[in-house]
DNA sequence: TATGAATGAGGGTTCATTCAT
DNA sequence: CATGAATGAACCCTCATTCAT
């Protein structure tokens, strides 16, 4: 039955997602992930064809939730001041990232994704991440101001957007050094603030010094 | 014989950090490593006992050869200025992690470890990441003043080293949305001054707008 | 399909049983007896889970065969005399094991277990040896008389008992010994006729000097 | 050396011996036996050329050692009563078996060879069972006297030593049925009373009732 | 639509043995 | 005489997948 299809479908994207973000693509069997979602052994071939088609469609799952989730605007218009623009992505980016509740594995699956591409890294950067940068580097242009060359802004926006990334690659690393840091709620306010804090007195700093004679 | 043994040995560490490396733990398989070091299929459990022993091997191999090959001071005396030694400290990471000539393998398995953790991290973070953190803050300490509260220096260290980090989780990213990026040593001279401009600006904002009254 | 899993299953048990009381469990490998079933290599851990929970499997189907095949009453009611009794005790003891037309294997199987024991063989001695020599010892305490020792019972079953044993355990020295003896339904009936006038005889002359004195 | 070589040589045999004794030949690997004699794990192969080699003179070795130990004629000149020679016969095959002092690992190699047989069986067949059968014959026939058929007096003996050889081949069955029995010494002598006991009354009731008329 | 049974390939590991020293 | 290193075969087992129903 359709009911029944989808229902069983989504059981595996959601299971399969828990699994592949815990142990990794190689490192998970379609036994481990049937068994989460409590569906026959056969399920995955015969629903997505096989375990491979079955990782590329929990990543397109996980994202498109993730960015209906917590969109990239949140909730600013587009006449708000720069510097909340900056904040309003920086505490989405994380959001976005660190949300278990709401996007179960969705982090984890994105930076096993990176650092072990897959030909689904390609979708992702075309469907997400590029527009999402553009974005950023808008912010940080409009901050920085036009008299700036094009570079320095590609350049700070990277180093806006890898104080967030760090924070889901250097998570186990970091919980070794700070066992108190659990990035809950709390946590994702204060880091938020930290970056935003950073880069913008870096942007500032970067502006003044950097400013291209007319 | 000693020289034969340690050639074995040797073979074997060099052709698993690569591809440990190449595909991760748990995709790489003894044959394939066996294969590339041109020995035996029963090599490995002679030597190392087993597959996953081999792995811890190859990992403190990886991690003294790199702080061999580049050390933390970068030739730096102890009595150079506060922002050249973060310059020094930024470029000598980032040349550990990218140097594959000389740390073949040695970035991708660190960045792996991270992201997929398993009993060896507990051994890098206590033999090279603690140690190397300590240093970074004492640098940042050093060029944002006494009068600033701990906490903030921490998360400032963050930001700074996070930055470097950026670049190894997310090769495979920039290397899409900008293909001429190779991370070659041109590269790398680009990227530390990015990066020391971007944190020295920050550092000395915050700095300023921070400070403690005495 | 309840016909062609049970079809599997039972392939793998018969051989299994062969291959195991051809070779002895360490030496027989699941591909031998995959290849015997004819059926796929991984067909074992499929069905049983392991080598060795197969073999504990092999063990209970041929246990409980032969003693469907060759009851211990072996089609007597209780009031036949004593002698006979013991006659058909023995008879049908050496034609449990030495039935290799109908109980293949299981001899072999029973001997290479006492000589080498496994766990399973806690649930040989439970589920059928224990009752078994109860019953001997009823049947030589009825011959005896009341007025015999127990211990003098114990150790005359025990006696009687050996005397089938032996040529389960001593086959391959007998057959080397007398090259005619090839343990064939003709062969049964005479040891059958051999042991019962044997262990009678001792019985009736160890009742005789034994009589406690009421 | 001379001595070095016959010392590792006896070692070897030794360790192999109770390596053997305990885990089967297919079970008990090359390394154990070096581990437990404490030689170079190549030792095997240099000395005896083969495990299978190395199997065969184990046995040479246990059995020449166990008939030096005890002796068949157990003391007794040829002269003596047959039931005095029935009974040391009985004694001392006892002995030779359960010793394991002065004979460690001989009687369970012997069961072991006798349940599994190799090509090293016909030696030992050869060597010591065929003789130690015949003697074992002759005592019965002095006992029932010259008036009763061969076969009787064959089969007769093939009791008789049933019941020793029970003893070695039901032992794990016979210490989860009476955890007492611990075949010390005191267990011998007692197990030897009972059976030359069973025995005699066996023989001369057998020897009554089939005493062929001259 | 969905499933239990079955498959062939390959996994890490262990083995007895051989080789060079 | 003796050994540590190295080997190729085979071990049991697990895998993703396919088949028959």
């Amino acid at each position: 039955m359709e009911t029944q299809t989808n229902d069983t479908r989504l059981r595996l994207l959601e299971a399969a997602a828990l699994v592949f973000a815990r142990h990794g693509y190689a490192a998970s069997t379609v036994r481990m992930i049937c068994a989460q979602a409590k569906v026959n052994g056969a399920a995955i071939n015969y629903h997505f064809g096989s375990k491979d088609e079955l990782y590329h469609e929990v990543l397109r799952h996980v994202r498109r939730r993730a960015y209906d989730t917590y969109p990239t605007t949140h909730g600013l218009t587009a006449v708000a001041p720069p510097h909340e623009k900056l904040r309003a992505f920086i505490n989405s980016f994380l959001l976005r990232i660190f949300d278990e509740e709401r996007n179960p594995g969705f982090g984890t699956l994105m930076i096993r994704e990176m650092v072990e591409p897959t030909s689904a890294l390609d979708m992702l950067v075309e469907e997400g991440i590029c527009s999402l940068f553009s974005e950023l580097v808008g912010i940080v242009r409009s901050i920085m101001g036009n008299n700036v060359e094009q570079e320095l802004v590609y350049a700070a926006s990277r180093s806006a957007i890898s104080q967030c990334v760090f924070f889901l690659c250097s998570r186990s690393v970091i919980s070794r050094l700070s066992p108190q840091q659990t990035f809950g709620p709390g946590d994702i306010e204060l880091l938020t603030e930290q970056i935003t804090a950073f880069t913008l007195c870096a942007l500032n700093g970067l502006a003044k010094v950097n400013r291209v004679r007319p």
